[in-house]
DNA sequence: TTAAGTGCAAAAACTTTGCATATTT
DNA sequence: AAATATGCAAAGTTTTTGCACTTAA
C-alpha cells in the first residue's frame, strides 16, 4: 500500500503523473491529516473548521472534491464508524472496534487481518488499497445502562 | 451473536422484553431481508420500492426508523460499501472485497477474522455484534482501464 | 387503556454541480 | 496557452422530525 509515507512532494508526483495537479488547498488538506493525532478522523464540515481556524479559505466544495479524490487514490479512508456523516483519516493499517450503543472507538492492529485481506485480495486477482476490520460491540459501561438494554 | 436466526418471533420476544411492539411493518421489513439472496443489500430506498411492489404501504419514515432500529439491536448490519446512501442486510458472518473503482463486491467468509475480532472485544469487555473486514482493493477489469489509472 | 408506532409533509443535513474566474504546468 | 481547480450559489440526495391519528399489548 503506497500511502504509510504520503508527503506533498509524493503527492504532487502522483496527481502530475495523472494530468492533475498540486495546490495549495489539496496541500492544506494534506497536512491537516498528517497532523492529526493517531485515532482522530475528520468529517468534511469538520476538515472545514480546521483550516478556517488555521486561516485558510478553501471551500467546502472543494473539500468535498478533495476527499473524494484522495481516497479514490488510496491516501484516505472513508469511514463509517458512528452515525451520521463520513469520516477521513489517512490510510494506516489499524483497526476499529465500536460500541454500538454509545459510539465510543477503540483503535487496534493485528497483521493477521492484513495477512487474510491480503490473501484475499490476491486470489480475486485484485490489487490491494485498504484492509479494515470493524467490530461492532457494546461496551462495559453500556452493557451496565439500561439504555436500550 | 444472536442474530443468525432472526424470525418474526424472536423479533417480537425481543421487541416486547423492552416495552417495544411488533407491527405489521417491522414485520414485513425484516421478512424482505429474510427473503433477500445472499450478498444483495439494500438501500432505504430500495426497501421502500421493493415493499411497494408486494403491495405494502409503509412509509420512507418508518423504514428510515426500522433500519436504524434494527441495526441497533444488532439484527442488521449497516453498510457503506459504495459511494452515496447506506445499505442493510442481516447480520451474517461475512466479509466484503470492494473494488475502488467499480464498486464490484465479492463476499467471502473467514472464520480467522471472526476469531480476531471475538478476541478484541473480550480483551477490552465488550459484548460481541458483528465483525466486518472491508478490503478495498482494485478489481483486474479496472486495473487494466485507464481510468483513474 | 395507553404508550408506542405510523404517515404525512416540512425541515434538516449532507453532498454534488454549473459556471465564471483563477491557477498550475 | 491550455487544461485543471476553485469558489459561489443553487440544486440534489438522503435522513430526520413534529404532530395528529392509529394500533399493539
Amino acid at each position: 500500500m503506497s500511502s504509510y509515507v504520503v508527503t506533498a512532494q509524493s503527492l504532487k508526483a502522483e496527481l502530475n503523473q495523472k494530468g492533475w495537479r498540486l495546490t495549495p488547498q489539496r496541500e492544506e488538506i494534506l497536512n491537516v491529516f498528517q497532523t492529526l493525532k493517531q485515532g482522530d478522523h475528520l468529517s468534511a464540515e469538520d476538515l472545514y473548521d480546521q483550516l478556517r481556524v488555521q486561516g485558510s479559505r478553501t471551500s467546502l466544495s472543494t473539500i468535498y472534491r478533495t476527499l473524494k479524490l484522495m481516497a479514490r487514490m488510496g491516501i484516505l479512508r472513508e469511514l463509517e464508524l458512528a452515525e451520521g456523516h463520513k469520516h477521513y483519516e489517512l490510510i494506516r493499517p489499524h483497526h476499529h472496534l465500536v460500541c454500538v450503543k454509545c459510539n465510543r472507538i477503540i483503535e487496534f492492529k493485528s497483521n493477521s487481518v492484513l495477512k487474510i485481506g491480503s490473501k484475499v485480495a490476491q486470489h480475486e486477482g485484485y490489487k490491494l488499497q485498504d484492509c479494515q476490520l470493524v467490530v461492532h460491540a457494546v461496551c462495559p459501561e453500556c452493557q451496565r445502562s439500561l439504555v436500550f438494554a
